[in-house]
DNA sequence: CTACATAAAATGTATGTACATATATTTGCA
DNA sequence: TGCAAATATATGTACATACATTTTATGTAG
């Protein structure tokens, strides 16, 4: 992957301004990272979308989740989580049961096969990263910091 | 749309370190950014992918493009611009013609109905800019700069 | 205690993405 | 010339997204 400007990504040399160069960039950048880590997990046999979701029971192992936790941990909230949840349950790596204390939850837990493909997923993610590298400490704070007053 | 850093966003307090922060951080808000223009896009009854080839289409009007200069100037270029063409041959917003010089490519233009479109949003995004607004000069040169650092 | 609102999850449909493959046309070269 | 490689686009399939609707269960007001 060579160094290249945005302008010569999209063979646009003229944006309007600062702003319309910077968000497009924004979205090519977000769409450039997402498509590098998709290929790294493509190995592996699941998507991002069913990674996020892992890493998630993960995290709440071995108390189980709601497709709502879910939903409210997830990247992007609008997307439908119960049917990644179907996606992992077809691969064992996820179980559904029926929330005792409420009938209407379900109840998501990680099985021990999805813990250890997370584990492996570790060990090879740490060994060739995919991130950002290329910034320094300061430069990845100045990035968060100047991304949390977009959405201000 | 409150402001929120995004630990708060997806209940995460916890992050690696400033790297992974801001690598959550870039693909939450390109995601946040994307879904506030679809929704901006949405009564028009085109999606983004759809105006941005449109786009593409006004800059080269009256010439025509292929579907490989749609494909070159796209922002993702890996999706599928023939099938985004075909829903937008649907709405009579573009014509397509078998290019009379090469018989396997096709020359794709914006109809007059398409332009008209392309105008009446033009008015409407002005007036309500869902951009980067928050955003200094300076700082959208400085997010563009970290942007393409990330992709060297 | 019924009736209606609310909540949690699942489902339906249209669109887009990623990747492989197919089809038609052109080009290059032995 | 003839035939393989390359080119331009289209198609098939699995997955994800966006949004509306449906199903089932819970809570609550009268």
């Amino acid at each position: 992957m060579p160094a290249m400007k945005i302008e010569d990504e999209i063979k646009q040399a003229d944006f309007r301004n600062a702003h319309q160069k910077a968000h497009i960039n924004l979205l090519y950048t977000a769409g450039w990272l997402g498509q590098r880590q998709a290929a790294a997990f493509k190995c592996f046999g699941v998507t991002l979308p069913q990674f996020n979701i892992l890493r998630i029971l993960r995290g709440q192992h071995p108390k189980p989740a709601t497709v709502n936790l879910l939903i409210e941990r997830m990247l992007d909230k609008t997307s439908n989580a119960s049917r990644i949840v179907d996606k992992l349950e077809n691969k064992a790596y996820v179980t559904r049961t029926v929330c005792p204390c409420n009938r209407r939850a379900v109840d998501i837990r990680i099985t021990e096969a999805g813990l250890e493909l997370l584990q492996r997923m570790d060990v090879l993610l740490e060994q060739q990263p995919i991130g950002l590298h290329n910034l320094s400490e300061a430069e990845a704070t100045q990035l968060s910091a100047l991304l949390d007053k977009i959405r201000d």
